[in-house]
DNA sequence: AGCACGCCGACT
DNA sequence: GTCGGCGTGCTC
């Protein structure tokens, strides 16, 4: 007898552990592991799959029950990630199916739903009745009362379907089936029967039109019944009124090539060694992963190349369209459902062997992989914010170990961590120094707006800021500016009684957003109309502080009399914005782009030749003991957008902490001036890389609760955790209340506990089984990106 | 999650 | 007396 491990499409915790079916004698051989299946479970019949097939059991096989059908021919995971999915379970403390589901294509996630079945006329004729039909959705109180008749007579059935969000897409297509025809007086329909004829397969009813054929001619031929019509799968390709320029290789400099080696020799080797390649701004890194890729594919396996976020980096999309051409599947979240999942069964077909995408590319299915590559490793990004909690630099370890193939690392500014381990030699340290392009060096400026206030200047742009933007006007060239502040006003003042607006469920400031109208939340997104009066005195002297990007787009607009591109989250947030804004940009050569961080990434256009901070410190002070990483990153990345090209570039940063070690490295350009300042912090405050985290919080509406569960978690740790780990707090967060929820957290710092995953485990199942009827939540976040 | 089972109040 | 409210516990 064959048996079937299966895990359950149902994303609760109850049910979340592997439950045991029989394959019925007439599926054995064509049943594998990875196989979506149906299985009576309880009273009805549910979506699952299956993770090990084996001739044992552990559960009374007298209670087993079997298989009902298998819904794909082939299956849709491959043992890889199977075993994969497990992994990441269990190690981020998490459901088994919601990181199936983070691994599949949401098309492919189920869908149940009740309809209602008639079984005379009088039954069928009343469920048609209904607005919605079969579907057992908005009955009246009525409607249901005589429902229950209708049942407890045997009259109407309940089933539940199991419905996919997605089919491939069909498109109607034609084919001749008769060869000699009469239509000597018809010489259209005639012109049109040779096309359709000397095709070899059925040819697209839309492909007709477009070289001018009308429906109704085609309806004329099929009348006569020369041709005849057929459904037939298409691809949805969104890149299908692009046209891609063939980019050819290019020669590698010395440096380029002495890493490009060392990949190779890897790659060749099948050797899971991880490389960490440093390279600044502009020396060419993309072109080592290029060539890296081909040497995988001239080996014939496959590639991931992963990315921050894809549509903030159209051009190196566009660069791997252009080499390797239909080799490459383009996974971003701009796609609609059915598109991702029409490039999630390219790669799975064989039909793509390099995958481009964000975080979640990293599961692309591939079956014999030669290289992944990550491209700014040192994005916050790569980790997951929602369950499972995944690090996609983690993942890819635990693929290229399974696959036998490197993986590469590139950034500017790595990560402390990763340069620490490619310092103690855990990573192969690979460098690049030398711009491709010849250029002359970016030339930095620090303006201390302390001074700047003194003197009398109280706006927002430094007088050394508005000379250079007033000349790079005058020459026609363009003008970055960043500011990591959205919104028109960060918060509204009271000047009478220093009342300050904040969210009713958050605890922190409404942001003033002047188009709107309103005051806005920017943690659960709460809005309301701004009052003219404040709310605790009914005084009418209330200001609004704290530029924005929506005020400072305005008062560029008025200081310069000049056109001014806004970028960020409100103007991008609307599909192809993003791209549509900075064409507009470029093509247009407007002066200013205004934006937000989103700037910061992957632009490159040739006429910037200022770059502007408006104000540096705004990252630097987050409760976050990476707070000045991100800010050094930040400035470094968005400096290298200025002076790409042939014209000299400059920078200017504002800051009220002229001296501070992120800002005075970042202004030399000085990576390993920071990383070391850096880790000497690090050691003494003890945290990442000396030390790993785990991150509880504890949230509920109640704060009783809070405290409570606070203090078990924190027991739990004391009474768990060897001396040599840290526990700090439980402490409120620093947001102390998001979405009318109380937060506490509590940080681990550690760096070995062998029963940390169990420890984890029962904790999480306490608050399950004890705290999750009170709605005591507690979230585990494993090595956190942020600590807040 | 969803469904069956089970034990208490207000209605044909 | 029954219907139906939702608390509890199980699903291979």
């Amino acid at each position: 007898m064959m048996y079937a491990a299966i895990i359950v499409d149902i994303p609760n915790k109850a049910v979340s552990k592997i439950f045991e079916y029989e394959v019925p004698e007439s599926m054995v051989s064509f049943t594998k592991v990875g196989h979506r299946v149906l299985v009576p479970f309880g009273s009805r019949t549910i979506q699952g799959f299956i993770v090990e097939l084996k001739e044992t059991v552990d559960y009374d096989t007298t209670k087993l029950k079997p298989i009902a059908k298998l819904l794909d021919i082939e299956p849709v995971l491959k043992p890889e990630l199977v075993e994969l999915s497990i992994h990441i379970a269990d190690y981020y403390v998490d459901n088994y199916i919601n990181v199936i589901e983070t691994i599949l294509p949401a098309a492919l996630k189920s869908n149940y739903k009740k309809v209602l079945v008639g079984h005379d006329d009088a039954a069928i004729d009343w469920i048609n009745a209904r607005p919605k039909g079969p579907e057992v959705k908005y009955l009246t109180k009525e409607e249901l009362k005589e429902l229950r008749v209708f049942i407890k007579e045997e009259r109407i059935t309940e089933e539940t379907i199991i419905k996919q969000h997605t089919a491939p897409k069909k498109a109607l297509a034609v084919y001749a089936i008769v060869d000699d025809m009469n239509l000597e007086n018809a010489p259209k329909q005639l012109e049109l029967f040779y096309e359709i004829q000397a095709a070899s397969e059925p040819t697209l009813m839309r492909n007709l039109t477009e070289r001018g054929y009308s429906n109704h001619l085609v309806n004329e031929l099929y009348k006569k019944g020369y041709i005849e019509k057929t459904e037939v799968e298409i691809e949805r390709d969104p890149f299908k009124n692009k046209v891609f320029e063939a980019d050819k290789k290019k020669a590698l400099n010395a440096e380029q090539q002495e890493n490009f080696n060392q990949i190779k020799q890897s790659i060749d080797a099948r050797q899971d060694d991880i490389f960490l390649l440093h390279g600044i701004t502009g020396s060419g890194k993309t072109e080592v992963y290029l060539q890296a890729i081909d040497v995988a594919l001239q080996n014939g396996q496959e590639a991931i190349l992963l990315v921050p976020e894809i549509s903030l980096t159209p051009q190196m999309a566009n660069r791997f369209k252009s080499r390797f051409g239909d080799d490459v599947a383009v996974l971003h979240s701009g796609l609609s459902p059915g598109e991702k999942y029409d490039e999630w069964r390219k790669i799975k077909e064989g039909r793509a062997r390099v995958s481009i995408g964000a975080r979640s590319n990293i599961f692309a299915p591939f079956e014999n992989l030669g290289i992944i590559i990550i491209d700014e490793e040192h994005e916050t990004t790569y980790k997951q914010n929602e369950r499972p909690h995944y690090h996609a630099v983690e993942v890819a370890k635990v693929r290229a170990k399974y696959n036998r193939c490197p993986i590469v690392l590139g950034s500017a500014t790595p990560s402390i961590e990763s340069y620490a381990r490619a310092e103690k030699g855990v990573y192969k340290l690979l460098e690049l120094t030398k711009r491709a392009v010849n250029q002359t060096p970016i030339d930095i400026s620090v303006v201390d707006m302390a001074e700047e206030h003194k003197r009398g200047n109280i706006s927002i742009i430094s007088d050394t800021l508005q000379d250079k933007i007033i000349e790079r006007i005058e020459k026609e060239e363009q003008i970055v500016l960043l500011l990591n502040r959205r919104g028109y006003a960060n918060f509204q003042l009271c000047q009478d009684c220093g009342h300050v607006s904040t969210c009713p469920h958050c605890d922190i400031s409404l942001t003033y957003h002047k188009r709107k109208q309103n005051l806005m939340c920017h943690y659960c997104g709460y809005e309301e109309t701004v009052k003219k009066v404040c709310a605790a005195c009914d005084s009418t002297s209330v200001t609004f502080r704290g530029l924005g990007t929506e005020q400072v787009e305005e008062i560029l607009r008025d200081t310069f009399n000049t056109d001014v591109v806004r970028m960020d989250f409100d103007t991008t947030k609307q599909k192809g914005m993003h791209e549509k804004l900075l064409n507009t940009f470029e093509r247009e050569n407007i002066s200013i782009l205004l934006g937000t961080q989103m700037i910061a990434k992957g632009l490159d256009y040739p006429n910037v030749t200022l770059v502007g901070v408006l104000n540096a410190d705004t990252m630097l002070n987050l409760p976050d003991f990476r707070a000045s990483e991100r800010t050094f990153q930040l400035l470094m990345q968005v400096a290298g957008r200025a002076g790409r090209h042939q014209l000299p570039g400059e920078v200017v940063f504002q800051t009220y902490n002229k001296e501070h070690y992120a800002i005075q490295f970042a202004t030399n350009q000085d990576y390993m001036g920071f990383y070391r300042e850096e880790m000497d912090f690090r050691k003494v405050a003890r945290y990442a890389p000396y030390y790993f985290h785990v991150l509880f919080t504890i949230s509920s509406e109640r704060m009783a609760d809070v405290i409570e569960g606070a203090h078990h978690v924190h027991q739990t740790l004391s009474q768990q955790m060897s001396n040599t780990s840290i526990i700090v707090g439980p402490a409120p967060s620093p947001i102390e209340r998001m979405n009318k929820q109380y937060r506490f957290q509590i940080l681990l710092k550690y760096k070995r506990e062998s029963g940390l995953m169990d420890v984890l485990k029962a904790l999480d199942d306490h608050f399950f089984e004890t705290y999750k009827a009170k709605g005591l939540l507690l979230k585990i976040d494993i090595n956190p990106s942020l600590i807040m």
